[in-house]
RNA sequence: UGCCGCAUAGCUCAGCGGUAGAGCAGCUGACUGUUAAUCAGCGGGUCCCUAGUUCGAAUCUAGGUGCGGCAGCCA
């Protein structure tokens, strides 16, 4: 067998009369006195193609092994359907079954499952109607999210995954190492520390999993001028909640000769292209998730889309949450982070769209982020999306070389670990600026799922690394 | 990590002190160009675990484990 060069997507554009094959694996399976009826499925579209065996045609042993999850091959041709829910299906002549699957067994089944239990079966959801569309969706976004920048110019790099520099300051790092090993103890298995001197570790240094790469990024927008990375990302926070992984897929632009105002753009276009792309591409399975995931999809996508996001700075939004006469849980005022509460509020009551907050206060923002001439706010934007909070996250780069070593002595980080992020500033540094958008969390939004753990093949968070 | 909730058949759930139930799925049969097909019958349980209260615990109590929701951390 070679590998698939059609699919089952492909045979729904053949002219009734065409002799074909599909493979693919069986949803479910009705009886007719004169036909049996299989509804196949290969994953290529949303779409399943119905195969129909006529009385007789296989052997009873054969029959009894076209059950729900089996994989299966049928020859035949492609009639026109007398059926109301699809235009054409395949009148079999003849089929082939690579792998049975036990019906008493097997645990996908036709109706209702929950996600939870659909997480617990995560090696075989994929075959799904949920996940399919999930996956389907999930790649071309991804193609999307490459067309994008790479029409724009934009240099697709790879920033390192095991970073040495602690000093990234964007959350808990799991920590690489080489020096521990196991042991068969009385208690159970046991951690051994085989040394305990950093120096003798792998790298010679305490290394981690990388929590971004935009530092990285930043040193080569800085000669190639636009540049994105679109890679793993790994944060050991003990985060319980929908929207964090302690693994998920990052994009990161970094644009030199470039404002926050530049940087608001691209994240604008670059939403509203990649959502607009996606939807194009994958109409089936937006159907489906509007009709059973988020039946306010297709509004709300549309109008973003469609109009312009709102901008507001962190200022003006404080003083609409004060003058919006709610009562929130958590009182609101200059200096402090807003709250979820506080962002659902701005972009599900007061804006209805996505709204891009800038210049917030210095002190809840990284020391890289560009000051001010207030002096007490920085250019950071966050986009915050209805529905699911911060999508992403941004700023212009701190580029003048005093200002940004005061700020990192200010802070009493270790400004040798800076030494080359230091240096771009040293040498031919420019205004430059770029944001971070996390792929699942984009996912969430134009699929409508309502959990992070459902939009990636396997799930990593705390006490969980199954599959 | 904090607060709250849930855990019973393969799945989704009801039962909430008196000895185990429904729908779906599975199996068998009937019927039918079917569309989450329909109808009838059959099989299916460590009621999450441990300890306690009680004549008696799926049901009440305590601890544990797992899962979920919200919040925090953030993308």
């Amino acid at each position: 067998m070679d590998y698939r060069r059609t699919y089952l997507r492909d045979l729904f554009n053949l002219a009734p009369g065409s002799k074909t094959s599909a493979y693919g694996w069986i949803k479910t399976r009705r009886d007719s006195k004169t036909v049996h009826f299989v509804q196949l499925s290969d994953g290529s579209t949303f779409q399943d193609l119905q195969v129909v065996i006529p009385e007789g045609l296989l052997s009873e042993a054969v029959l009894k092994t076209l059950t729900t999850g089996a994989s299966v091959r049928f020859d035949g041709e492609i009639v026109q359907s007398p059926g109301e829910n699809q235009p054409i299906e395949l009148l079999a002549s003849g089929a082939e079954v690579y792998g049975p699957a036990d019906p008493a067994e097997y645990p996908l089944q036709k109706k209702g499952a929950t996600m939870e239990f659909l997480r617990e079966i995560g090696h075989l959801r994929g075959r799904g109607n949920t996940f399919g569309a999930v996956f389907r969706v999930r790649n071309a976004a991804a193609d999307a999210i490459h067309q994008f920048f790479q029409k724009r110019g934009f240099n697709y790099i790879n920033t390192p995954i095991i970073t040495a520099s602690d000093a990234e300051g964007a959350g808990a790092m799991f920590q690489v190492t080489t020096l521990v090993g196991h042991e068969e103890t009385k208690d159970g298995l046991r951690y051994k520390l085989d040394k305990t001197d950093p120096a003798e570790d792998f790298f010679g240094k305490p290394s981690y999993l990388t929590v971004s790469g935009q530092l990285e990024a930043e040193t080569l927008a800085l000669g190639l001028t636009n540049v994105y990375t679109f890679g793993p990302t790994f944060r050991a926070e003990n985060s319980n909640s929908a929207r964090h992984l302690a693994e998920f897929w990052m994009v990161e632009p970094e644009m030199a000769f470039c404002s926050l105002e530049g940087n608001m753009n691209l994240a604008e276009e670059f939403l509203k292209e990649v959502i607009a792309t996606v939807m194009e591409r994958c109409p089936k399975d937006f159907e489906f998730f509007n009709q059973r995931i988020e039946p306010t999809l297709f509004e709300t996508l549309n109008h973003v889309v469609n109009s312009p996001f709102e901008r507001l700075t962190y200022t003006e939004a404080v003083k609409m949450l004060e003058a919006s006469g709610e009562s929130f849980e958590f009182p609101v005022g200059w200096g402090t982070d807003l709250q979820s509460e506080h962002e659902r509020w701005l972009t599900e009551k007061k804006v209805g769209r996505p709204v891009i907050l800038t210049d917030y206060p210095k002190e809840i923002k990284a020391f890289y982020m560009r000051q001010n001439e207030d002096g007490k706010t920085v250019r950071a934007m966050d986009v915050l999306a209805p529905r699911i909070g911060e999508i992403i996250g941004g700023s212009q780069r701190e580029e003048r070389l005093d200002v940004l070593e005061a700020r990192i002595k200010e802070l009493g980080l270790p400004i040798e670990a800076y030494w080359w992020y230091l240096d771009l500033r040293r040498y031919g540094s420019v205004p430059h600026a770029g944001f971070g958008l996390g792929f699942e969390r984009l996912l969430m939004y134009i699929t409508g799922m309502k959990n992070i753990r459902d939009v990636i093949p396997y799930h990593r968070t705390p006490g969980s690394a199954e599959f």
